[in-house]
DNA sequence: CCCTGATTCGC
DNA sequence: GCGAATCAGG
């Protein structure tokens, strides 16, 4: 494959719209990441900037945020525009929208045998736990014939009831939990020493 | 282990 | 110009 003038295109789309190398390198199909950061490198666009020209060698302030929308597809209209703060409690008092599951977390563990990880009295940042509690809402809540290698195993409520899942999210790459399990689950270990090849 | 981009250097 | 190998970091 080579790099034709529409391949380079959405090369230079994608890497513009924040798009990592390996996702550019998959869609355009018979390259690598490596070509395509070879590529980008090439046509000097390393910096995500690339667009007007102007290359700075960009300021000392190497502050990347989080990859900016930028969806100048339409332009926005301006002007004139009145925003007006629509007060979510008005004359519509809908009763109180209880998604709650039956979960209840009871503070004895009913099971026996080999439960979980389930953080004991052990001292888990709260901030690990608020997480969790939080990834519990938006998991996928899989089965155990769902559970792939890529699924968080976490389990969560009791096994002998039918409020019984797993977690199911993308898990923390290598591990076998999501990024929350993750933290609640495995604090502990030494931090990574230097990984020398 | 997975993933990222950055660089190097033989082709 | 190209991109695999390698580097450096998360």
């Amino acid at each position: 494959m080579s790099w034709t003038d529409d391949r380079v295109d959405v090369l230079k789309k994608m890497w513009g719209e924040g798009q990592s190398a390996s996702q550019i390198a998959k869609e355009l199909g018979g390259v690598t990441r490596n070509a395509v950061i070879g590529k980008v490198h090439r046509l000097g666009l390393s910096n995500r900037a690339g667009s007007g020209g102007a290359s700075k060698p960009a300021a000392p302030k190497a502050d990347a945020k989080p990859k900016a929308p930028a969806k100048p597809k339409a332009a926005p209209p301006k002007a004139n525009e009145l925003v007006e703060i629509q007060e979510p409690r008005t004359e519509s008092a809908s009763p109180p929208p209880q998604p709650k599951v039956p979960h209840a977390r009871r503070q004895i563990i009913p099971a026996g045998q080999p439960l979980p990880p389930q953080p004991s009295a052990n001292e888990i940042s709260p901030e690990a736990l608020r997480k969790v509690n939080e990834v519990e809402k938006t998991a996928k809540k899989i089965s155990l014939m769902e559970l792939t290698e890529k699924t968080c195993k976490w389990p969560v409520g009791d096994p002998a009831t039918e409020q019984f899942w797993f977690c199911g999210l993308d898990v923390k790459q290598g591990k076998p939990y999501c990024e929350a399990h993750v933290g609640v689950a495995f604090q502990p270990m030494s931090s990574r020493r230097d990984r020398r090849r």
